[in-house]
DNA sequence: GCCGTTCTGGACGGTCGAGTCAAGAATGGG
DNA sequence: CCCATTCTTGACTCGACCGTCCAGAACGGC
């Protein structure tokens, strides 16, 4: 009853996603985008809105999907195996930084950073990303520390807030120009530094400084 | 013999980074920075060169100030204080970012996840600003390790670029939106994790995952 | 006080880029 | 087979913005 889309709505947002990745949300160009997508302008603004609610979308779905590769490394599984998943998940985030040579980030670290104090939309979005990691991570660091994996009398908020920093600051400092291998490192070091279980002296750590 | 510039260099470049920092370089007009600084366009060309030049000025300036403020908290003392003084440091950088209710984050991080795909100048300031503070820390992390605050079998590149990490890290977790209070506990657990001086057990942590 | 020199201000040019629009194309229903 | 409807295209508008330019102003030297 009325003429199709001729295009794929992922594809397309997917090239724009390439754009805005590559340049940022100021930098990149609705002319850009058209073509690298191959459509016309009128295309893309009757099927998305403007240059600003194209980029809400990406960055949703960008946002969208780092939490769903946390999911897929951190949710569920038995307890223990709950410090392997941990440690998969932040060796591969690190790995990540590392193999990106082309130094193009994280577009969440990156949208963030260009837009998140003007645009509450975005702010907001990155926040509850940042909720959904965190919790995450929260729930397997209390796994491990049911199978006695690492000291259960430290706060699991506590460390579960320090991981994700860690997560994050391998992007910043990869973006950086830190080495690659340092990088690599970086994620090892802050799984050996987690508090293992105390064989004689009871807890203490991650109550106080 | 000739008109004296009517005026004082430090403080258009401070102008400028207000701008900057608030738009970031593709956002900001050289007319706003004309207008916040009361100059013509025609003295802020005449004097800095153009949009790029103005923002490597400022951005190197911002760069050098970062080194130079953890230089005075890390730099020089006795051993006995070095842990403190790497504690009293990692707070700050909590705290400063905790306290950042209007989420302006750092122009460093902001300019290096804009630009430094893009620009080798940026990205090579970002660079050798990561090192000097790597550095820094190395040392002072030595120097606590001399005094036994530290567990002298970790390797002090390691711990100092953890360090690094969690201090870069506190900025994008506070830009992403973590609450203030969970910002500033992440800094404190990040020192609490420090591995100290072994009772019984010779070393281990630091060499491996 | 005149001159060369450097600074000042802002009008201007040329380009760029976001968003619109109108003419035409593809579809399914009647 | 015709029509209503939605999609497509890219030329167009219009505002924004970088960088220039020039007329004039503020100096020091002579």
């Amino acid at each position: 009853m009325a003429r199709p889309r001729s295009f794929d709505e992922r594809e397309v947002l997917e090239r724009a996603r390439e754009q805005f990745w590559a340049s940022g949300y100021a930098g990149t160009r609705m002319d850009d985008i058209a073509r690298a997508t191959g459509l016309g302008k009128g295309s893309l603004y009757g099927a998305f809105g403007d240059k600003g609610a194209l980029f809400q979308r990406v960055f949703g779905d960008w946002c969208a999907t780092v939490v769903e590769v946390a999911e897929r490394f951190l949710a569920g599984g038995p307890d223990a195996e709950a410090l392997d998943r941990i440690a998969a998940y932040v060796r591969l985030m690190a790995e990540n930084t590392a193999a990106d040579t082309e130094r193009r980030g994280c577009l969440m670290a990156k949208g963030t950073a260009e837009l998140a104090e003007q645009d509450p939309a975005v702010a907001a979005r990155a926040a509850t990303t940042m909720s959904a990691l965190l919790a995450l991570l929260r729930t397997e660091i209390a796994a491990a520390q049911r199978h006695g994996d690492i000291d259960p009398g430290a706060d699991p908020e506590r460390l579960a807030a320090l991981l994700l920093t860690v997560v994050r600051g391998i992007e910043a400092v990869g973006k950086a120009g830190l080495a690659p291998e340092t990088v690599r490192t970086v994620a090892d070091t802050a799984l050996a530094v987690l508090p293992r279980p105390a064989r004689r002296s009871p807890s203490s750590t991650g109550r106080d400084a």
